[in-house]
DNA sequence: TATAGGGCTTCCAGTGACTGGAAGGTCAAG
DNA sequence: CTTGACCTTCCAGTCACTGGAAGCCCTATA
C-alpha cells in the first residue's frame, strides 16, 4: 500500500503521515524504490492517530494512547486518566470561549453597525468593558 | 514610561509588547540611551489591544480594529462586521468542542477505569466510535 | 570610584502540528 | 520514449509568542 492509499483510506492528509512517521508515531517499511509501504497494521495505527487527534488530544497523548492500545496488559485506568485530563482542558476552553463569546456579543449588540463612528466595541474595548 | 510600566499597568509580558512594535503595532519612541519610552497614547494602544486578544481577536483583526479605532471616522459598521465575524468563529469552535466533549464523555463514562486492559476508549479510537 | 544588581537592548531558536512548494526520482500507460 | 501521476527529501512558513544568551545602561551603596 502507498502513501496515497492510505490517505484516502485514513482522511488523513499524505503530508501528515509523512510528518508522522518523521516523529516516529508510525514506522511504514520501504519498497526497493525507496517509497512508503503500509502494512495493514500501519493503516489502522494511523486511522486509530486520526481519531484520537479528531477527538483534540495533543500528539503527544496520541503517542501515549497508541502505546497503550498495542500494550496488551495495560491498565484502562491508565487510559481513562489521560482522557479525563484531557476532557478537563476541553471543558476549559469552552468555559473561555463561552466567557468571549458572551462579553463578544453584548458589545457587538450595542453597537448600531451603521455608517457613524460611534461604537461601543471599540469603547469598550477601550475602556476595559471587555474583561474575559 | 518604561517597558516594565507598560508591562505591569496592561498587563502585557514586556516580551509581548517588544513583539507588537516588531510587527508594527505600536510605535514607542526611544530615549538616547535606546530604551523604549512609551507615552500615554502607547500605554492605550496596549491596552486596547491586550482587550481585544483577550476577546480572542487575531493579531490581524487586532491591528484593523486599533486603526479603526484612532480613526475618527470609521463606520460603526465595519467595527462590527469584524467582531461578527469573529464572532461567528469562536460560535463554531465551541460547537466542535462540544462536540468533540460528548464523544469523549461517552468513551470516558463506558470506560471502567481500574487495572484491567479492557478499555472502551481505546476500542472506541480503534474502530471509529469517535468519528467527531 | 568601584561594584553589584536590576533593567534594558538585540538576536536567535523553539513551540505545535502541520502545510506549501521546489527539485528531482519512479512507475504505468500509450 | 514520452507523458503525467505519484513518490521522495528538504526547506520555509504558519501564529503569537516565549526562553535564553550576550551585552549595554542606570542607580545605589561601600
Amino acid at each position: 500500500m502507498n502513501i496515497s492509499d492510505v490517505a484516502e483510506q485514513t482522511g488523513l492528509p499524505a503530508k501528515t503521515i509523512r510528518y508522522y512517521e518523521e516523529i516516529g508515531l508510525v514506522h511504514p517499511d520501504r519498497g526497493a524504490n525507496g517509497y512508503r509501504v503500509f502494512a495493514d497494521t500501519h493503516l489502522h495505527q494511523l486511522a486509530f492517530l486520526g481519531r484520537a487527534r479528531a477527538l483534540g488530544f495533543s500528539i503527544e497523548d496520541c503517542r501515549t494512547l497508541l502505546s497503550l492500545y498495542q500494550d496488551k496488559t495495560r491498565a484502562s485506568g491508565d487510559v481513562k486518566e489521560i482522557a479525563q485530563e484531557h476532557l478537563n482542558e476541553i471543558d476549559a476552553k469552552i468555559a473561555q470561549l463561552r466567557q468571549m463569546r458572551d462579553t463578544l456579543n453584548d458589545l457587538i449588540r450595542s453597537c448600531a453597525g451603521d455608517t457613524r463612528p460611534d461604537c461601543p466595541i471599540l469603547t469598550g474595548l477601550a475602556e476595559g468593558q471587555a474583561n474575559s
